[in-house]
DNA sequence: AATTTTTATTATGCATGCATAATAAAAATC
DNA sequence: GATTTTTATTATGCATGCATAATAAAAATT
C-alpha cells in the first residue's frame, strides 16, 4: 500500500512538521523558510549568499527571492565584498537577530519534544538510518542515468 | 547545530527524494505531484475527489490546480456522483493507468533500494520514530496553543 | 416548505523550490 | 592585453501546498 512506504513517510511526516511550522511562525507574520534562513545565517560575520542554501540542504539559487523578501522585510542586509565583487555577504539586522531567536526556539521545542520522547538508541538508529538514505540518494544508483 | 536537528534530517531528506523523483516524472513529462495522485486513485473504481488530499497526507483542498491539469493532460475523468451531486469521483484513463505503473516503478525502485541497504531491525526502527513524531504532532503539545 | 447548516468541491492569492536564463565580475587562456 | 571560461548571484516561469473564499448540493432545523 502506498502508505507503507519510505517515501510516503518522509514526504507526509515532513509536510506535517512544516504545517505546524508555518503556523508558528505565522503568529509573528514569519513563514518557515525565513525562519530557516535566518538560522543559517551567522549572527556574527554574515554568511555568503551562495553558501545558504547549501548549508540548508536545497539548492544554491532557490533563495533568492526569499533573501529579497527578507531584505525588504529589514530582517538581513546585502554588502558587496570589497575583495570580490561577484560575491554578497549576507547579515542580520536587529530586526533579523530577535527573528532568529524565535525560529530557535520553534525549533528547539520541536526537537526537544522529539529528544524527550523517543529513547536514545531508537533516535540514534534513526538518525543513522537519514544518512544511509542520503548516501543512498548521492550515489545515484537506485535509476538508470539517461 | 542546524543539521543536527530533526527538523532539519527530515526537510532536507525529503527535499532530496523529491528532486529525484522530479527528475524521474521529468523524464515522461510528468511530475511527482501528479505522480502520487495517480498512485491514490483506485485504477478500478476511482477514488472520491475529497479523499485524495488526506490518502497522501496532505490538506483535503490542496490538489485542486494539480487535479485540473490531470485532466487537461488526459490522465484522469472526473465523473459527478449522480446520488450525490457534491461528489465527484477521480478516475483514471487508460492513459492515467499507463504512467500510474511508471509511478509505481519509481516508487518502489527507490523503497527497495532503501529495504535492500537498511537492515530490517533498523528500519523498523525508523519507521516507529516516524510513527512516533507523527503522533506528536497530532497531539499538539508542543507549541503554545494561542 | 423555507431557511440554515453542513459537506464536497473548485478557485485564487501567497510563498517557495527548482530549472533555466541573464548579469556581472574574476580567473584562465590565448 | 584581449578573449574565453568560470564563478557568484539575481531574475523568472512553472508547479504545488496551504489558507481562505466561493459554489453548489444535501441534510437538518424551523
Amino acid at each position: 500500500m502506498r502508505d507503507l512506504t519510505i517515501d510516503y513517510l518522509l514526504r507526509s511526516t515532513w509536510m506535517a512538521v512544516a504545517k505546524m511550522y508555518n503556523e508558528e511562525a505565522g503568529k509573528k507574520g514569519s513563514t518557515m523558510s525565513t525562519g530557516f534562513a535566518l538560522l543559517s545565517i551567522d549572527p556574527e560575520n554574515g554568511t555568503p549568499s551562495t553558501s545558504l542554501g547549501p548549508k540548508m540542504g536545497m539548492e544554491a539559487t532557490s533563495l533568492s527571492r526569499t533573501l529579497k523578501t527578507m531584505e525588504e522585510k529589514g530582517l538581513i542586509t546585502r554588502k558587496k565584498n570589497p575583495e570580490d565583487g561577484r560575491s554578497v555577504l549576507i547579515g542580520l539586522t536587529d530586526f533579523g537577530v530577535e527573528m532568529r531567536e524565535f525560529s530557535k526556539e520553534v525549533v528547539f521545542k520541536f526537537d526537544n519534544a522529539v529528544k524527550d520522547t523517543i529513547p536514545s538508541d531508537k533516535l540514534d538508529t534513526f538518525i543513522e538510518v537519514f544518512h544511509a538514505i542520503n548516501d543512498l540518494i548521492s550515489n545515484k544508483k537506485i535509476y538508470n542515468s539517461k
